[in-house]
DNA sequence: CTTTGTGCAAACGATTTGCAGGATG
DNA sequence: CATCCTGCAAATCGTTTGCACAAAG
């Protein structure tokens, strides 16, 4: 744990960010999840037990995280957006019924292969977006 | 075009939607465009020469043309949704520079295997992402 | 001490909603 | 003529911003 931490700050002082304690939370919390939350969950969550961080706090912690690289932006969704510490690349599942969302390996589909895309357009990123149902909505 | 516009009439009926001016002006505007419009860019190009619909009929319209299947909400951006009356699978493009979208053809990537995916997950559909930069923007 | 972050509340922009009048089938 | 749509304005919801105070390096 307190291992953990550390190697934390020494993240976000690496990356030039200066170690505050909601910075801090914010980023270990979504490091210690699987979901991608939204800014509400996030902050739910930080405030459990006791007040720690602010709405505004959180956004300006995450933007700042997302500069930085540290945290990812997920849209699967209208209306809400959704964040991921997990910066490698990979796909993504949502259930249509529950909403839920789910990573999938990056190799999971075996290899796409960008060449055929339309010449002059030139891809940066690229991932696959599943729809469907998941098994605890049968 | 008058042709054009009888089979418009007759789609929407077919679905069991009511044929009024504006809901009959947003679906044509759609499937006249290659873009994948936002509400305001709808609204604006409707009323363009004079003013034919509200904002929240456009809204009410698109919620209905969803609902029956003639149109699709494309979600690429943060904060805005944009539209799409081409409901056949596709994937899409995003320039990251002037925000372009362009669609990919459904093909271009050859077989996707979703097999691989886990079991207890049913895919009902996806699609692939691409982000990168286009020929105008170099 | 200088710079940057935090918290609050107000501002904002996209979307939704309530309701009265109007058009559709 | 019953039902559903339209338009307006107000309401909502996620996100951003301005500013005074506090904390980090």
């Amino acid at each position: 744990m307190q291992q953990q931490a550390d190697e934390i700050i020494k993240t976000l002082k690496s990356k030039g960010l200066r170690v505050t304690p909601q910075r801090f939370a914010v980023y270990a919390n979504l490091l210690g999840r699987e979901d991608h939350p939204t800014v509400e969950q996030i902050l739910t969550d930080l405030n459990k037990d006791a007040p720690t961080s602010s709405q505004a706090t959180v956004y300006a912690a995450l933007q700042a995280l997302r500069e930085v690289g540290l945290v990812r932006e997920v849209l699967l969704e209208e209306g809400v957006s959704r964040y991921d510490a997990k910066v490698a690349p990979h796909h993504h599942f949502r259930c249509n019924c529950c909403g839920a969302i789910e990573d999938i390996e990056w190799n999971t589909f075996g290899k796409i292969d960008l060449a055929q895309l339309r010449s002059g357009l030139t891809a940066e990123r690229f991932e696959v977006i599943v729809q469907g149902v998941c098994d605890r909505c049968e």
